[in-house]
DNA sequence: TACTCGTGGTC
DNA sequence: TGACCAAGAGT
């Protein structure tokens, strides 16, 4: 058994919380098992830090469970169909994220012998993986002393020592306060235990101080800051763009749809042909139909926002005959699950 | 550095 | 109800 930080000092204090305290997950190893020498499935590790990427607990739960459960090992998502991974991704976001999942398992298999590299600079290079994800594999699924520095470590080191430096200039700073309290003991568990802190008790909005175990030593909390904290420089206002798409659908019930280009927006996603997306809605981008025929534009609109913009969709629809040429899925093949949430709203539309 | 890249939940 | 937010990476 390995020895715990006393805890008289900061991460003994945030350890002896843990222990009592940490979240049950999927993927997650709890500290007692951990204690007991067992570590993490590197595979299962990665992939929940990968989908976590911006991306809440509640909402990962589901895809992991379907991820693993469909691709086990490795091995078994290297050797996945592309539109298969693209398909069961839908809906998650941040699309890049599921087109370097395969390239990493990829890599994995072919430079690493199918085995995930411990070492934080060897998985730095892989697809997919920077400086968060690399440190969070190493030191959870490794116990590797390296330190994470998401949003919750951020919050809850610009808290503790009242950091009022704004986001992102500050990260060095911070990255330095969380190396400084980063133990030698139990790096896995400690790593876990911050984010657990920050997202359980350190939150953005009215943190429970009155229940943390770093009350004592928080700045923050001294200097009655930490709602305050952290500072950001504030965000550009999103542009409202407007664009339309075309529904065909063949006789026999199959869809016309295109697998979108690999680089940006909703990349190597299936979509519905259509116009650009524009920052002006006079005259409203039409576009160029797909194909001849007798469209009918649907009433209502889909609204979606993405990251950087506001969208507003006019969605058009057509019957067209089963020998139209083009790329259909046919009905048996289509699943809505399929498409990317913007594009469901379209044919959910089309639907009512 | 700053921008691109999704989505669903929260208040 | 619109803005903010969530285990960031790539360019």
């Amino acid at each position: 058994m390995r020895d715990t930080p006393d805890i008289n000092t900061l991460p003994g204090l945030l350890l002896h919380w843990y222990d009592v305290h940490a979240r049950e997950m999927p993927w997650r190893v709890g500290p007692a098992q951990r204690k007991a020498g067992i570590l993490p499935d590197p595979y299962r590790i990665w992939m929940s830090e990968i989908m976590l990427q911006q991306t809440t607990v509640a909402t990962v739960r589901d895809y992991f469970q379907r991820f693993v459960t469909r691709w086990p090992t490795v091995r078994d998502l290297a050797a996945a169909q592309d539109a298969d991974v693209m398909g069961e991704w839908a809906g998650l976001g941040y699309y890049a994220r599921a087109r370097n999942l395969l390239k990493c398992a990829r890599a994995v298999v072919d430079e690493h012998g199918g085995v995930f590299p411990a070492d934080h600079d060897a998985l730095l290079k892989l697809p997919g993986i920077g400086p968060y994800t690399a440190a969070a594999v190493s030191s959870i699924a490794f116990d590797l002393p390296h330190t994470v520095l998401d949003g919750n470590v951020e919050r809850v080191m610009a808290r503790l020592y009242d950091i009022h430096t704004p986001l992102p200039a500050a990260k060095p700073l911070l990255m330095a306060q969380a190396q400084a309290l980063t133990p030698a003991q139990r790096p896995g568990d400690y790593a876990q235990a911050v984010m657990d802190l920050g997202a359980t008790i350190c939150s953005p909005k009215s943190p429970a101080c009155g229940i943390c175990p770093w009350r004592d030593p928080c700045a923050a909390r001294d200097a009655g800051t930490q709602n305050l904290l952290p500072k950001k420089t504030p965000k550009k206002p999103k542009p409202v763009r407007h664009g339309t798409v075309y529904l065909a659908q063949r006789d026999d019930g199959a869809w016309m749809l295109e697998t979108r280009p690999e680089k940006g927006l909703l990349g190597g996603m299936l979509g519905w042909p259509g116009s650009d997306w524009l920052d002006i809605s006079e005259p409203l981008p039409e576009g160029t139909p797909p194909l001849k025929a007798d469209w009918q534009t649907l009433a209502g609109e889909v609204r979606h926002t993405f990251t950087h913009f506001h969208l507003i969709l006019t969605v058009k629809l057509a019957k067209v005959p089963n020998d139209t040429a083009g790329s259909f899925v046919t009905r048996a093949q289509f699943r809505p699950s399929d498409l990317p949430t913007v594009m469901r709203k379209a044919y959910d539309l089309s639907q009512t």
